[in-house]
This record gives C-alpha cells, sequence and structure tokens, in this order.
DNA sequence: GACCCTCCCCTTAGGGGAGGGTC
DNA sequence: GACCCTCCCCTTAGGGGAGGGTC
C-alpha cells in the first residue's frame, strides 16, 4: 500500500473478488485504476470498493457489464427505486412459478412412486378428489394434422396464456367418455398438464382405473380391460378418461417400458346387501 | 418426412427448439440422426422427440450437457426421484432465499423514500419496534487491523453460517453506547445487515435519530448534535447506536453525498405536567 | 422457393497458465 | 518469496452468417 492507495490483490481482498476479474474489468474499461506507476503497476482508490460491490448488485438485478458500464455514472435514487420495484417483481414471478414447480415436481413424484408396487392387470375402482389441472383448447385433427402438431399447438397456447409456465413436463391427455363407449381411444381430445391454482380441474368423483404397458400407441389393451369391467360390474361411463403417462422418456430408455395409466369417470356403485361393496 | 423419418427441422419445429441447437447436439454426439443420405441430410425417428424433451428437462434440474450425456442412457425411475427430491431441495432453498431478498430490498427501499422528504438538521425522538437483523461477531481492531479488514471478516462470518445468504447489501453498523458517551464513533463495534427471521433484533424502544451527509467517516456532526439533544431534554442512553447508509455507493456516485441515518436508544422521556411530551 | 449441408466466427464473464519483471 | 505485468488460450450452449448443393 501507497499514499493510502490499494494494489490490484488488496482490492480484490476488500472487495470480496479476485484479481482476475479487477484484470478483466480494467481490460473492458469499467473500473480503470485510480493511476498506474511507471512499472504499469495499477493503484486503486478505496472507493473503487464501494464501485465493485455496486457492480455486483447491478449484476444481482440481472444487468450485464455492458449495461451496468451505461448506469455507473448515473447512479440516483429514483432510478435505484425503479429498479428495486421491477427486481421485486421479478422475484415475486419467480417465487410463484417455483412453487408451482415443485408442486408439479410432488405430483410426477407421487406417481412415479405409486406405479412401484402395482398390479399391471388390476383394475381399481375408488373415489378420486377432485385436482387442479390445466386444459389445453380441443384438438383439431382435420387435413391431416398429427397428434404432435396439436401437441405443438398446446405448449404455444401454454405460452400464450402464461408466459412464465414451465414446459419442460410431459403433457398428458384427455378423452370425451362418449368416444370411449365407441371404443374410439386413438387421439386424445385435449392435452393437459397437472398444475396447481389452474381455472380447471379434473372433477370429484368415482373413477376406474387401468395401468398399460407400451408407447403411447398401445393403450387398447387397458381401454378393452376397463370396458370389460364396466360392463360386469353395471357402472356407465359419466366423465372423460384420463391418460397419465407415469414411466416415460423422463425415465425409461425403452418406449416398450412406458408405463401409461388410465381413469375413466364413472357412475357410483350402489352396494347390494351381502355383496361386498368392491370386486375383488 | 420419409418413411416416417423426421428431417431435422421437423425434429426442431416438434420439438420445440432450433435447428442449431439439433446440429449442435448431433457435433457434441449427444443427439445423433436415426440415419443419414448420401447427400449427407440428416433423418431422425419420432422418438428423438422425447430425447429431446429429456434433455430439456435435465436442464432445468441445473445439468450440464455433459452430465446429460452420461445419463441419457442409464435413466431409471430411482435416479429420476432422487433427482426430483435433490431439485425440490434446492426450490425450497431459493425460494426462502428470494422471500428474504425480497424483504432486504423493501427495507431498503423504504429507507430511501423515508428519506427524500427529510429535513438533514432535524431530530427525531420516536418509539421504534423490534426489527428483525442479522449482527456479525464483534470487531478487531487489534495488530493495526482496518475497518475494512473487520468488514470482510463479517462476511466471511455470513457466509459460513448461511452460504445462501447473499452478501451484495451494504452492511450497516452498530456501536455500543457507552463508546458513544466518550465520544468515540470512529468505528463499529460489529456490522449488521437487515434480515428478516434472524436470531438478532434491534430492541424496541426509545431512539433519537439524525441524518448526516458525506462519506462513511463524518459522522460526528451527527453525533454531536445528538448527544446535545439528548442532554437538553435529560434523556439518557440505554442501548446501542445504530448507523444505516441510507443513500450509499448504490444511488450517489459521489461520496460527499451518502446520506447516514444515526439512531441511539435512549430512555423514554416522562410527561411533566403541562410540557409537549416532545421538544419542537 | 424452401430446405439441407459444411465451415467459420461470435457471445458472457471471467479462469488458468506461461514467461518475465518488481517490493 | 510474494506480488506485479502482458500475452494467449479456454469454458457453455448455442446463434448467425457465407457459400454451395438438393426436394
Amino acid at each position: 500500500m501507497k499514499n493510502d492507495l490499494l494494489t490490484i490483490s488488496e482490492l480484490a481482498y476488500f472487495s470480496r473478488t479476485t484479481r482476475d476479474t479487477l484484470l478483466f474489468y480494467d481490460k473492458i474499461g469499467l473500473i480503470k485504476p485510480t493511476t498506474r506507476t511507471e512499472n504499469n503497476y495499477r493503484y486503486y482508490s478505496h472507493d473503487k470498493i464501494a464501485t465493485v460491490n455496486l457492480i455486483r448488485t447491478l449484476q444481482m438485478f440481472g444487468m450485464q457489464l455492458d449495461e451496468i458500464r451505461g448506469i455507473i455514472d448515473h447512479r440516483e435514487p429514483k432510478l435505484f427505486l425503479e429498479m428495486c420495484k421491477d427486481f421485486s417483481k421479478y422475484l415475486d414471478g419467480r417465487i410463484d412459478e417455483m412453487q408451482r414447480e415443485k408442486a408439479v415436481l410432488n405430483t410426477l413424484r407421487k406417481m412415479i412412486e405409486d406405479s412401484i408396487d402395482i398390479n399391471e392387470k388390476e383394475i381399481n375402482y375408488a373415489y378420486h378428489k377432485a385436482e387442479s389441472i390445466y386444459i389445453g383448447p380441443r384438438n383439431d385433427y382435420s387435413k391431416g394434422k398429427s397428434d404432435y402438431d396439436n401437441l405443438i399447438a398446446f405448449y404455444e397456447y401454454c405460452r400464450q396464456k402464461n408466459p412464465e409456465m414451465n414446459l419442460n413436463w410431459a403433457a398428458w391427455g384427455i378423452f370425451n367418455g362418449e368416444r370411449i363407449k365407441k371404443r374410439d381411444w386413438r387421439w386424445p381430445d385435449h392435452y393437459y398438464f397437472a398444475r396447481p391454482n389452474s381455472p380447471d380441474e379434473k372433477p370429484a368423483g368415482w373413477y376406474v382405473t387401468a395401468y398399460t404397458r407400451g408407447d403411447y400407441s398401445c393403450t387398447g389393451d387397458g381401454y378393452e380391460r376397463l370396458l370389460r369391467y364396466i360392463f360386469a360390474n353395471g357402472l356407465d361411463i359419466i366423465g372423460n378418461a384420463y391418460e397419465d403417462y407415469v414411466l416415460n422418456e423422463l425415465v425409461e430408455p425403452d418406449p416398450q417400458n412406458y408405463l401409461i395409466r388410465i381413469s375413466i369417470q364413472v357412475t357410483e356403485r350402489i352396494p347390494i346387501e351381502g355383496s361386498p361393496y368392491l370386486l375383488p
């Protein structure tokens, strides 16, 4: 230290950064040394510590060094208050979205965990609580449009309605119950995401559930078993069918091992005197 | 489309990415085309759509492409559940920290806003509610250690106790009241941060507050005015002095314009019959 | 005309040396 | 011996052309 000036390493220490960073800031003209001696050594005044702090804070607000260079000599309280407000709003949005992501993650997790000890051939008949979901527009298969085209349209729809939305989770399918009765389960009528606090819901009620193994076009076997069960037990389809892709590309390299869960909303079974409420 | 294979642009469309990205993935061997024709055109099978989705999801979990390449052929439910748990924990931590950041931001904002229409020469005597703050260890000025050294030690202390903590906000100073009585206000005894849900607090009680303008070494004038006020009004110092750097390097290019707020905890004034409770 | 290919250069914010001089 | 300097190369995940061939 000479004349109360700091060497480059001292400044790095006091401003909790590295010598390399300061060399870089010098190079791009963001923080120039207060003076350079004849042997080219850099010396900095103490107030550069504050400048480094300022830069770090502005970086935290999401600014690039280029912008920061523009702003650094035009600081003023009003501007800072504006940035605070913006950043606060940004934090609100991120917090909100992260909370949603967590909820979706837990849904996925529970679904996978539940699937580990299922009996694949068993049909389940049970009451389901309502679930908040996000339903896309009705799919359009005219003019040779494929299910992929519809998936793209669904993602596009989500992005427009809700730009913050995380679109990386697999979308699932909804099939109108009337179509299932006609044994037409090739393509879903809607795509949907699990998503808390959404305007839509999968309604509460009684559902029959089956699992099928294989890729997304191999659901026929599951539907056949469900229809047989429904018929044998005097039930009736009164809502939609939901396909959830439980084990999918996220966890299974081989499409032949994908696991799909199909749930169809049906009538409540009226208990009959002397007979068990649920079939074995 | 030929033989049910996708061209590179079709795959890009269906997997909501760009042609450039797929060229890049081919180059680094992350997704190779299913086949290449003699003229070097790339053709992809449909299941590559799932692969792109997988990559995007793993990226969201914070993975680099290098790691992803290692994992992509070893997918399995257990591994995915692990990653879900890790990511969920990470989200919890980030949400928590962002909420704290927001609160700190609001404190800063309120302080700056409050300072806009103050009368700089006025002394304020008022009851303050308790505030949650984060206090560092006692500063050590032996062996020529500077206040900067102590600030570094404070930051280091914070980082060790709480690695997630955001350290970019200005730290403020605490001065023992007994030292203030002896007119020794050169260096703070502790540094502290505003921080909600901290173990420490600035206690509730009666405080006298003054503002001073100038850099961090120009606080003498403020303390002198406060001591005169305290004496003139028959008050006594019964707690610490807190220096808050209201307008600092974040908002003011010129250190001569920094604004510092000094609050000292004092006795409650007993109202005297016929006299106003507060001095003008 | 729209789509495909292969080079090749560019971006952010520094980090990591090598080779040589200075407190 | 610890610190300083100036080159120079490297990193991530692609984006943006140029120049030439193909559906």
